[in-house]
DNA sequence: ATGAAAGCGCTAACAA
DNA sequence: TTGTTAGCGCTTTCAT
């Protein structure tokens, strides 16, 4: 049976309630104290025919702990981010932990507000994917004692725990996976500058070009933003050019759908007409035409990791940090045909 | 310049350098209450120099206000709880509330333990996509005075403000295109039962074959949950009936992918042998093939909606419950062809 | 083994 | 116009 209160029942009311004091109401609940199994018992009724629920603004406020985490992101609604918002969330859950949402479209200035909001809050933790200029004034910040965990961009040269994949692998395999099949000519179609996953997958570009005496030729790399119409304009900048690449790959999963659309638009097939591969693996991957030749990476986990390494931390604040390199993996599918798109 | 205190900085701290009272801080924060505009100047430098920010704790344990809403979803990785996110997101943060995100993954343990969660953290609203047997124990529930918004599934009936899209309209619209296509076994694949959505749209599946005199076949109405592999067993029963459906029409936009693996897998073609449609569009639907005909809900604009009525009511608690129903648009594209697929 | 009481940092009523 | 202070509901030390 529950009452509603209309005044919201507290601490004092179960103490009186079951004629304790309250003391021993919050030893009951916090199970750190030796309470007597009668006493014990008497109050977890008087909690549960009150429906009591502790206030953890009262509790928060003498403990200093809020046990509820932040994760900002870009945007949530690029399924990378949003396997990972699920990861974390999964972990923070079995903690006992809420999760915070923020999503900053890249604007450090919407990260700032977060930030601010997340420290207001007493935030325990913040598991963040940093906006290109955040370095420069996340030094600076007085972060009370927020753990910070990144994901997806680079702050361990910061000391701060960081969780990405293999960017720079990943992509060489993908780009060796082009040459292997001939191709010279391979365009890149990369996201924001600054940014770990950019620079890295555009190292992991050059380097594997390098390694096979292929010139870098700056007109083959686009640069634009990790979304579908930034896919869609760096695609078509590559593809108009008189001298057009044979292959294409995309940074970003997003960024492929746009591409995708250009390809139709100029009315090339693939692979035939052009091979294409992109980092990110999608869900509606088997209902794609042609099936993408992809660069998969672990998202769910990447969030897990990100959620392990803050709660390890909010147990050891002096832990030395670490930097998570999780694998990603070349999924050879169609979209690059078995060998060089014949070119008259 | 910044300070990073051990001991973070309180009120106190700021208004002895200030050298006014805490009070007067208070008052130029919340800027309820005149304050001249010397103490205030210096007041507003103190804050900056000492990198002050307010305790939410010790404020909401006086005002009981939080400042955060919760968002309660069975699953955020399905596109379109993820588009609802982002819209109670922005609208949440353009009120300067932070959002605290739940996946219940449809079972109502864990949608108990997320709304005992909130409600101990003093969540002042909450929009919920709840799972098929809340009703059961809501409105037992004393749920404080949490503002409370659904969306998705219905609670209207119990007083509380409800977004939801046109299902029953939207649903007839794509089975009498069927129809007027010459389809006369229309096989549909259901979600979990019980909630509205499903419901509503058996329902519109229902209202249209009755309209046009066609019979219910049971056996054409596939029970499964909205899921990947939902759809394709639902599908897979569908299709391997003897006397198979000669169109489908699926629930949900993520068990669609599953389907259309079943279709593949059993060397059918689309629109050829199959007429396809389904609830919900893909942003990645131009990179489908075929591409889908679907019955396109206003993801986004659900979530914006909730957030908005959901405001309302945290300033205006007695105001009538609202309904808000959606539009949903029938977007014809190629996965019913032209006419019914020849039967021999 | 249990209880009394101080105090966490803030807001707001009241005093000055 | 500004300051003093009580108290929000909890945890925790210290008494008993």
């Amino acid at each position: 049976m529950v009452m509603s209160a209309d005044h919201s029942v507290t601490i004092k009311d179960v103490a009186s309630h079951a004629s304790v004091s309250v003391a021993t109401v919050s030893a009951v609940m916090n199970g750190n104290k030796y309470v007597s199994p009668e006493l014990a018992q008497r109050v977890r009724e008087s909690i549960a025919t009150l429906g009591y629920k502790r206030n953890s603004f009262a509790r928060g406020l003498k403990t200093q702990i809020s046990y509820s985490i932040g994760l900002i992101v870009p945007d949530i609604t690029n399924p990378f981010f949003t396997n990972i918002a699920r990861g974390v969330e999964d972990v923070a859950n079995a903690h006992n932990y809420s999760l915070i949402l923020g999503n900053t479209d890249e604007d450090p200035e919407k990260e700032k507000k977060y930030l601010h909001l997340l420290e207001s809050k007493q935030a325990d933790g913040l598991i963040i994917a940093v906006t290109a200029r955040s370095r420069e004034y996340l030094q600076e910040l007085p972060l009370r004692d927020l753990a910070l965990v990144s994901v997806d961009r680079s702050l361990f040269d910061l000391g701060i725990d960081t969780v990405m994949v293999e960017n720079r692998e990943g992509t060489r395999s993908a780009i060796e996976h082009f040459i292997a099949l001939g191709h010279r000519r391979i365009g890149l179609v990369t996201g924001l500058r600054g940014i770990a996953p950019t620079e890295e997958r555009l190292a992991g570009y050059t380097e594997a070009l390098e390694k096979h005496g292929i010139p870098i030729d700056p007109a083959l790399i686009a640069m634009t933003y990790a979304r579908i119409d930034g896919g869609e304009q760096g695609a078509m900048q590559l593809l108009t050019l008189q001298d057009r690449p044979t292959a294409l790959f995309l940074m970003d999963g997003t960024m492929t759908i746009g591409a995708l659309q250009a390809v139709a638009r100029l009315g090339l097939r693939c692979p035939e007409d052009l091979a294409i591969a992109c980092f990110d693996d999608f869900t509606w991957a088997p209902v794609m035409r042609p099936h993408l030749t992809v660069v998969d990476q672990p998202t769910y986990e990447i969030g897990q990791q990100a959620a392990h390494l803050l709660f390890e931390r909010l147990l050891n604040r002096k832990k030395n940090p670490r930097e998570i390199r999780l694998q990603t993996h070349l999924i050879v599918r169609e979209t690059c045909g078995s060998q060089l798109p014949i070119k008259e």
